[in-house]
DNA sequence: CACTGTGAATGCATTCACAGCG
DNA sequence: CGCTGTGAATGCATTCACAGTG
């Protein structure tokens, strides 16, 4: 029986699976392949919530958003929770073609980071606005023009698109992404896009992150008497 | 998961500013800032809406949290907001010294970008464990040994630390930062980090959002068009 | 009027708590 | 027993809807 979409099933009833349990969804696989390397066979709900900082509820009521995977008094068969959930993430036995705008700092960086590749996301494109830029190889792909970028998409199959030009830029490209055909777009401009329905947007943002820190550094100095739990955030985007 | 310390005061009761809110905040300050190069007196709760994707309601709410800033009839004046939040989100006439961990790719891509130090964020250090990359300079500044890392933050009186290590070594700068004083980090490494309660920790983790698109590309079916949701499907964390 | 500020209603997400199973 | 699966309860966050104001 195969899960057909971000539903599940109880009492003939579907449910939607929480966006947030999605993201706690890679990192279920990320901590079960870090755990199997250890050759143990079953993990507890309590144990795989130990090391990834959540409550025990939490894995049990998320592993079983996606099916019925433990067994009473023993827990999780790691293998084959690994495997199901690898599944259900759609990062099993398939690769994703991505395209980067940009081929500036960061856009080099993603270039160089392992861990796509590993979980089977390959970068195929690569374009630039930059005359300078173009023709230039990084990480065995070439950088071509911008202009190009809706003819190459549609040569390389693109499934995603990553946006790291300045933020003027981003929407135009965006536009381009999607009229190429992605269904996806991750955006590291801090500009909000517009997006048909059809296509999902991420932003990450890293300025953000820094001023929502100093929104609680410059108050949390003051404390006005402790009741209870002090300030502390733990937070996964 | 959170505690937060942001209150507000009504009637002499004091409310918890969400999470949500406060990471939106930092986008209120940015849009404003480009409304108010248009030369525009005053915004309504609905036209700052329209440009962050967010509804009308959503920003009088988030607003009111912070202060009554409004006028009815007319909307906001978009300079004295503009002051007051930044004033809040504690970016105004003040900078926040940062060390970063960590001299690759990603590293250098933080390093590189403008938007930090417009809002007051400033480089002071960087460490790497790599006797290769320690003493070559990035912007300016020279990347010292990991060894190093304690006594340079005194020096410099570091407030946040930004990590960019492999996901190995992530524990162990986050335990040297803690150390070292910092009240809040930002960790980039894929890694679950363990925190005293005192510090602040968010998470920025690229593959996840790769994976959690991976999710529903595999599904096809799109589960809704979501315009201007938080950490959720069309917005960053 | 056009707008804000805000109770009340709704909608998500997390946690509790326990029946039931191996 | 120890541990899962899951209703029910709780706790956040968003939206509605409208009284009140310049």
């Amino acid at each position: 029986m195969t899960r057909t979409n971000g539903m599940r099933r109880t009492n003939g009833l579907r449910r939607q699976i929480p966006e947030a349990c999605v993201e706690r969804l890679s990192l279920y696989v990320r901590e079960l392949s870090r755990i199997r390397r250890q050759g143990n066979g079953f993990v507890s709900s309590r144990r795989l919530a130990q090391h990834l900082r959540f409550t025990d509820a939490q894995v049990r009521r998320d592993l079983n958003y996606f099916g019925q995977f433990g067994t009473s008094g023993r827990g999780y068969e790691i293998q084959r929770l690994l495997a199901a959930l690898s599944r259900i993430l759609g990062i099993q036995g398939r690769t994703w073609h991505v395209a980067l705008a940009g081929a500036g700092n960061l856009g080099s960086a993603l270039l160089a980071y392992r861990g796509f590749r590993e979980r089977g996301f390959v970068f195929r494109v690569i374009v630039d606005a930059d005359p300078q830029k173009v023709g230039r190889t990084i990480q065995g792909l070439t950088v071509a023009s911008s202009d190009e970028l809706e003819a190459l998409m549609r040569r390389h199959r693109i499934h995603i698109g990553i946006i790291t030009v300045p933020s003027e830029a981003a929407q135009g490209v965006c536009d381009r992404f999607v009229r190429g055909g992605v269904r996806a777009i991750v955006n590291f401009a801090p500009a909000r896009l517009d997006v048909p329905p059809s296509v999902r947007l991420r932003n990450v943002d890293m300025a953000l992150e820094l001023e929502a820190l100093a929104f609680y550094l410059g108050r949390d100095r003051l404390p006005a008497g402790r009741h209870g739990a002090p300030a502390a955030a733990q937070d996964s985007p």
